[in-house]
DNA sequence: TTGTATGCGTTATCAG
DNA sequence: CTGATAACGCATACAA
């Protein structure tokens, strides 16, 4: 027996297709004795509303926003700041009435889903080699696409962070506290990810671990780097570990995010140094500070959420046919207490 | 100037629609001659491939897997375990040709996203009062449904974990140690998360904590119970705190997630208690290592990827047709370095 | 406020 | 291997 059509309802209802319709949709008013009618009528068939594969190739919407990502959804949720970008992002488009389709951009040259995935827009995020097939993808299908943190080039709205300038303040802030001898510990250089002294001269190919390294630079120009593998807090813990033990041993210690920060704060107190008598730590995303307790970390706080429902008002203007500009959003200085004055 | 169709491109090519179809879906051999055309067409048309609305019309078909969620996305992957199991379904559900739509059930009475979603599955994730709506509305759509920890009753399949058992398994491990003065620090309790020592006659509304809490009694029937407000490093830490600030002090302390525990070794830290040496800690779920480093915490192992590849195996048993069973996977586990013989 | 007519873009079926 | 035909289930423009 298949299932029951608006049709069926109907019929059964004793009125037409499409007054049927508008008693699910709502688009036209209709007495409310034709709705009771069609109602029961539904609910006498188990109806239960439009079929959305149906209603969608009608209406040439499926309410559905495509998210794109370079690596496994366990790795890219490991990251909080991208955890709570999705959140706004989701709020976004929730409120839009549409949903979030997680698809996987593994650069493995199959089929990708993003081609056969019934999306009205695409958010990609982050950036990467890889992320070129996606977008051409995107294009070839014209549907409107946001990029966060990363440049698409050639017209495509972006939503990026202020990152070396924000990196610059607090480099800053340790400057003033009379800190010269400085490491910055940053996030992966490129996809070859791998940890250690950063050789000053080589390009990074990962745009916010550039930007951020500019800041650092733009206040301590020799600053030397050490790159890790990614952001985690055991990671911060083994090159926090690495930096302290060089000498001179740096009087601060600037983390490309609050995870590494948290680790290099651990490898602080295992070294037997206090903070931020010995040494300072700073961090940059202000999301997670769980880990951190009692301690309150020097930070910068990006507006994470921020980012997800600028994307998702991006896409919002795209569909009603408006072009959405690029937007910049900035991330403020937090103090706490894992920064002090240089030790003596 | 509309897109163009696969009847354009059929036209185009001087050959009948079926025959443009089957070249995009290789449903049936094509000559490599009239393949070339067709393709040669559909570039010169700037044709793509197949709607997708309107092939999952036609073949009742969308390609897309619903995950409900009873919590904002930023809290629902700030669980590593969670994460985790994400990916493995992600990875299933992939192997299917099919992607994951993110869909929140905020127990607000709005039209649920899930009404309307262009899905061809359910996956149920947790479980509470207000998942009973998305559970109805699931049904009435005659939609495939799995739950993940959590049971929907009458022939819904799920995915279990040995909770109970697990946890057993580890208090008899400390028992053996010679431990007997135990306290287990909780997940939350209810919706209404409180923290706080907890009553041992009031009944537990969340599954996990209930059978997590059941195995500690089964080898320690007293043991007193300190919820927690939520899986959180930060959380652990504070109740830790509170915790070891009983009298008489515990000898070691069960917590029910690996998060929970990482705040209660940096509790014992702080207090200036030595662990394993003067208290002895335990986890749950051996995912989130990232944070306890140089310790390895002693923890029951559960698959978390396996989890969520087994649902989307039960889904793909659906989606052929046949009924799938519920599956119940077991924990392994693992002695770290935060267990130790109870102090003299 | 309700009904009629039409097509959204595809693909399964079956005959050639 | 190719083509003709017929839905898939609905929402809209327009007329009544």
């Amino acid at each position: 027996m298949r299932r029951a059509t608006i049709t069926d309802v109907a019929r059964e209802a004793g009125v037409s297709p499409s007054t049927a319709s508008v008693v699910f949709s709502g688009k036209t008013p209709v007495s409310a004795q034709t709705r009771e009618r069609v109602l029961a009528a539904a609910a006498s068939l188990g109806y239960t509303g439009p079929d959305p594969r149906a209603a969608s190739l009608r209406r040439g919407r499926s309410g559905i926003v495509g998210v794109v990502f370079r690596d496994r959804l366990g790795t890219v949720f490991r990251d909080p700041v991208t955890t709570v970008m999705m959140d706004g992002l989701a709020d976004a488009v929730g409120h839009l009435g549409a949903g979030l389709l997680l698809l996987r951009d593994d650069g493995s040259g199959g089929e990708p889903a993003l081609n056969s995935a019934p999306v009205d827009a695409v958010v990609l995020l982050g950036w990467s080699a890889g992320m070129l097939a996606s977008l051409a993808t995107v294009r070839a299908r014209g549907l409107p696409v946001v990029v966060i943190e990363g440049d698409a080039g050639e017209g495509v709205p972006q939503i990026l962070l202020d990152n070396r300038e924000g990196e610059a303040l607090i480099a800053r802030h340790l400057r003033d506290l009379g800190h010269r001898e400085v490491v910055t510990l940053t996030l992966p250089l490129d996809s070859r990810r791998r940890a250690g002294w950063a050789d000053p001269t080589t390009a990074v190919a990962v745009d916010v671990t550039r930007d951020r390294l500019a800041g650092v630079r733009d206040v301590f120009p020799g600053a030397r780097a050490y790159a890790s593998v990614g952001s985690l807090v055991d990671e911060g813990y083994a090159a926090g570990t690495a930096i302290l033990a060089r000498h001179p041993r740096p009087t601060a210690i600037i983390a490309q995010s609050d995870l590494l920060a948290t680790g290099v704060l651990r490898a602080a107190r295992d070294a037997g140094l206090r903070v931020p008598e010995d040494v300072s730590i700073t961090g940059f995303d202000g999301i997670s500070t769980d880990g951190t307790a009692p301690r309150i970390l020097t930070t910068m706080v990006q507006p994470a959420a921020e980012k997800g429902r600028a994307a998702g008002a991006a896409i919002a203007a795209m569909l009603a046919g408006q072009d959405a500009p690029t937007i910049r959003l900035t991330s403020t200085f937090r103090r706490g207490d894992t920064t002090g004055a240089v030790p003596a």
